[in-house]
DNA sequence: CAAGTACTTTAGAATAATTCCAAAGATGAA
DNA sequence: TTCATCTTTGGAATTATTCTAAAGTACTTG
């Protein structure tokens, strides 16, 4: 077993956050294997099937932390309820309205044209793109 | 005093909604002047500055029967809160993240070009452009 | 490594938005 | 006018999220 897993202690450190059991459980929940649209209920679900305690307001203190420290993007499809987003580059969503499913694609390929100048006095800050479909 | 003020309660009554005392004054709050974007409070407290007394919990009941007649769309652009929008027309949206407004701006103007096609087994319902932006 | 301090976790209480409930009131078809 | 049906309403309930303060853990320093 020679496996590069990644190190998600230094990760954690290099945002300026303590390693701590829980957060190290929920990066490696997040950040283990490919992209991720969680909520913390369906986070909190996870990280305790890995058998490490983690009370759910921990998860909610995380999600925030990781989202402030650049981590984590927060998504806002539907009323009530907080995805966040482990891929934070630059891509939109498709959202299956009937089961709250997300799904990711690349920004690259998609061009926006014509969009008007922000009101006067602000500055952009980023376009999203929802995609809303049914089955 | 010739003006043709609109007929809230046929309006309503040709959605099927019976054209209460306090759907009519509701309706004439959100309908009565230019597009509005209005949360569940906000439309409290602007009826209830017309003397007609209208419960919380009745704002809600109109705001989603109101919705699902087609009257209005629902905008989710931040969490734990909904906005309701009169203009139910194709457009996209401005959202100052600072103080939570929203701007219209018309979707004839824009291009999109390049989006993938819908997940297998999905129909596209709409496309929802937000540009984020700050003060 | 021992201490000390600052940061974290946590259970449970508190908030905020929204929905539910059951009783009282209003609407419209007959 | 009558009556069945729909609507409103205050307050309780629900859901998602944040807050609090006490107990525990992680880094710094000696
Ligand atoms: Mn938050
Ligand atoms: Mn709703
Ligand atoms: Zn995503
Ligand atoms: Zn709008």
């Amino acid at each position: 077993m020679t496996g590069t897993s990644p190190d998600f202690a230094a990760r954690l450190r290099s945002a300026g956050l303590r390693p701590t059991r829980q957060r190290v459980a929920l990066a490696r929940v997040l950040f283990g294997a490919g992209h991720r649209h969680v909520t913390a209920e369906s986070l909190h679900a996870e990280v305790k099937a890995t058998r490490i305690p983690v009370a759910l307001a921990t998860v909610y203190n995380a999600l925030n932390q990781f989202r402030d420290a650049g981590l984590l993007h927060e998504v806002v499809v539907a009323p009530g309820r907080s995805y966040f987003d482990t891929n934070t580059g630059h891509h939109h969503h498709f959202f299956v309205e009937n089961d709250g499913e997300l799904h990711d694609f690349p920004a690259d390929k998609v061009t926006i044209a014509g969009l008007p100048a922000p009101p006067r006095g602000t500055r952009l800050s980023r376009v999203d793109v929802v995609v809303r479909v049914r089955r």
